[in-house]
DNA sequence: TATTATTTTTAGACTTGACTAAAAATTTAT
DNA sequence: ATAAATTTTTAGTCAAGTCTAAAAATAATA
């Protein structure tokens, strides 16, 4: 049905598309994927014709339906194999990308649904982020930055913006993990880094770090 | 490493020589993997530069020691996945070649090795055929061909020659099951059919049946 | 608005892996 | 041993996916 290459292009275009909802350019796709924008150009007339995008030269494109479906599809397939390499085969969670983006173009529908069973259908992926239903569908949780709480809020460490594995380490390093009470103790007003409160322990994190850390509201 | 192709033509190289010691012909490469001569050729000469056949023109081919490494190392992840693909997924015998084809050519070396350990170290897949260890060897094991069993001989069901789905569909049909203990009863001269007795229960099967399956001998 | 600057597309080239058709080598048969 | 048949290789072509360099369109700025 659809190429690697294919599927990682709209895959790309599917990640995009979360944080605007005008056309996508072709240089974003490229520097997502670290391709030239010349090659973006000539696959994106491929998949056009295959009806998965909608491009209008010059204005970027968008997925159509049967894209979005085929997207989501990726990454349900992508997020199932996360949870599987943690949960099965012991992988920490700053190990399982690479594997994963691997793993999401098996093409297999008994496969996925069988591994869905498995982990017991599961609804996130060892970063918290969600994971698509069949048809392409994701509830959205309501998560904030823990750098948007105010002073004496507290929260539940639900996800993270940047999942890269020296960032998963540091977060490790720290006693940072999913499921874990953060309360916010103090805030600084000049480099706004913050004191905070995890599981009994006393801590300081910079801005940085706040900024990428989902909490959910307690 | 090696592309996709490349390991699959280490793989089919891998297999004829099993039952070979002379060089591997490229017809031979070529029917296997339903390409054509003169792609078995180009490819060939690939492999040559990159040390993993030794190659003279018009002489057929055989794998170096890196080479058979290789192979040894995508036949045991083949083989793996099908195991997890049966135990874990619930996946039948004759459904687990073709999602096998596409994961043995996942890179990562800890993934096999937790799968490895998940699975409780398997030493044959799902058709009886051996594992490759880590470093490529594979304990060959004293299994014989029902036919060439004598009347009144018996034995374990150890393997199947052809694994293609229709001939384990119609083993599964008859009740046979790699582990069931059978029994000659009698041999027809005529047709080489046989009478045999499987878990209690009389059966009786062709030549071309009694040729595709191994018998450990009791 | 005219001119830069940036983004995007086109044109042409390259690599991988495959193919067809024809030439060369090897094997089989007379 | 020579001719015929088969196998293998070479030569040239093609599609997918990428690249560079240049042209065209759009956006930003004076």
């Amino acid at each position: 049905m659809f190429t690697l290459s294919e599927e990682n292009y709209l895959k790309a275009i599917y990640h995009l598309e979360l944080d605007t909802d005008k056309g996508i350019s072709t240089n974003a796709i490229a520097e997502k994927l670290a391709t030239k924008a010349s090659s973006v150009t000539d696959m994106i007339k491929k998949l056009s014709e295959k009806k998965v995008v909608i491009y209008k030269k010059y204005k970027g494109v968008n997925l159509t339906e049967l894209g979005k479906k085929t997207a989501a599809n990726v990454v349900r397939k992508h997020r199932l194999w996360e949870v599987f390499l943690v949960e099965k085969l012991n992988f920490s969670w700053d190990e399982v990308h690479d594997v994963a983006e691997q793993l999401e173009h098996i093409k297999s529908p008994k496969l996925i649904n069988q591994l869905d069973a498995l982990l017991g259908f599961p609804t996130h992926d060892p970063h918290g982020d969600p994971i698509p239903d069949k048809d392409g569908n994701l509830k959205p949780i309501e998560k904030s930055l823990l750098s948007t709480l105010a002073k004496k809020e507290s929260g539940i460490c639900v996800g993270v913006d940047d999942s890269s594995s020296e960032f998963l380490q540091f977060l490790d390093k720290k006693g940072i993990t999913l499921g874990k009470k953060i309360t916010i103790l103090d805030k600084e007003d000049f480099d706004d880094s913050l004191s905070i409160l995890i599981e009994d322990k006393k801590l300081s994190i910079s801005n940085k770090i706040a900024n990428n850390l989902y909490i959910r509201k307690a």
